[in-house]
DNA sequence: CGGGGTCTGTGACCAAGTCACCGTCGCCTG
DNA sequence: CAGGCGACGGTGACTTGGTCACAGACCCCG
């Protein structure tokens, strides 16, 4: 409220809001930072906020009955949660969770100022249809990929998604595997391949693209 | 207009509706009728209509470049057709198919009707997010099922769910590959296990659950 | 400098997907 | 009616991916 509240200029899609609108929002909602690792959001725990991510980045994964795990999605800085507050507006229960990855700060808007903030502004609703409509893209792609793509295409990908400016993966074996969704050994079968192609160098949690280009024409190769 | 158009009552979630945003939803709407076999919506084509089913069962799938396609979900009577609206709604493309399985009847709510209803209903917006809630969770359970679950299980289970009165299910192998998102031959080699284990006989094109105990014991087993 | 926990590598095995091909059945058409 | 074509189902050989059971290697910390 007293400095600077304009994190709603982070998202386009907000930009067009009405001046009394753009002061609702402002007013009900706050933003909150945590640490890297924290659990934001745990199956039956139903918090009842839309989060806005300002800063960071959240891994949204499934954790199924026989305690392994799917990576779902990401949600980077400037796009919103949407998909997990869907089963919180309508009170009912989510199986998946979030944790951050880095520190994170994000904007809630309780249920209540979503729902008024919804009915309205037709900025804000459009705002929320093309969210979803993002992020229901993205899960079928998703499903598509589990389904169609071999592994190794899929790991190529991934690695690049996930290189730092540096082209090094900071990431334990088990924890490509969760991301893709196999188990560790066909990770480690997979990057030794890739190693022996010259594409990848290995240490302990961490993975150096050496060969980009290798990598890159697997991934394009869909 | 003229006789009667309380197909609104079919759907509990809109029960509560006030008598004028009712009147407004029968107005601005209309319900439509298609034979089994239509291809209702399709990749690319941006239909603006939210789809009620009113009566019939549609089959909404995804196509990947390769040619080869994924069942997701099925929307029965009763049920929205939501997921993909979201897509069009946002005035984006959308990458799945929907075919009618069944004759179909559906009632078609126009992009503006619907934006209108959202913004001055909160008994309509409640069952959209319902609406939405159920579909990701759907969605969800289903990623699972592709990556955790076995095949025989997942098969036994969609064998008892597309089985008539008559325990009989009438698809090709291929079909049942299609909605599993595998092979055909994998069917055909886990159907001949199911019969060797005294579950199912087969013939052309269809398939006599004779042995039910036995799939939903497999199907239980999760 | 030891020692427990985490990370990675490996071999054997099983489940599933792919490829190539053939036999069968139904139906359409000449 | 014959022949042929297209859809359907079955099969064997092979590849890929997932599982299980270990064994080293590495790391931090006492």
């Amino acid at each position: 409220m007293e400095t600077d509240d304009s994190w709603i200029d982070r998202f386009a899609g907000l930009a067009g809001l009405p001046q009394d609108i753009r002061a609702d929002l402002t007013a009900g909602s706050q933003t909150v930072s945590v640490p890297a690792g924290t659990q934001i959001f745990a199956p039956g725990q139903s918090a009842d906020n839309l989060m806005l991510l300002l800063d960071g980045l959240v891994r949204v994964q499934q954790r199924s009955e026989t305690g392994r795990e799917v990576f779902l999605y990401r949600v980077h800085a400037g796009e919103s949660c949407i998909l997990t507050t869907a089963c919180m507006l309508a009170f009912e229960d989510y199986s998946a969770d979030g944790i951050a990855e880095t520190d994170v700060t994000a904007a809630l808007i309780p249920r209540a100022t979503f729902d008024d903030l919804v009915a309205r502004s037709r900025v804000f609703r459009e705002f929320v249809y093309t969210a979803y409509s993002r992020r229901i893209t993205d899960l079928f792609a998703l499903i598509d990929d589990i389904v169609f793509q071999k592994l190794d295409v899929r790991l190529a990908a991934r690695l690049l998604e996930l290189a730092d400016d540096g082209g090094i993966v900071r990431a334990t074996h088990a924890v490509l595997a969760t991301e893709l969704g196999t188990a560790r050994e066909v990770i480690s079968r997979t990057l030794a391949e890739f190693h022996r192609r010259g594409w990848v160098e290995q240490s302990r949690g961490q993975v150096d693209l050496v060969g980009r280009e290798g990598l890159e024409r697997l991934a394009r190769s869909a």
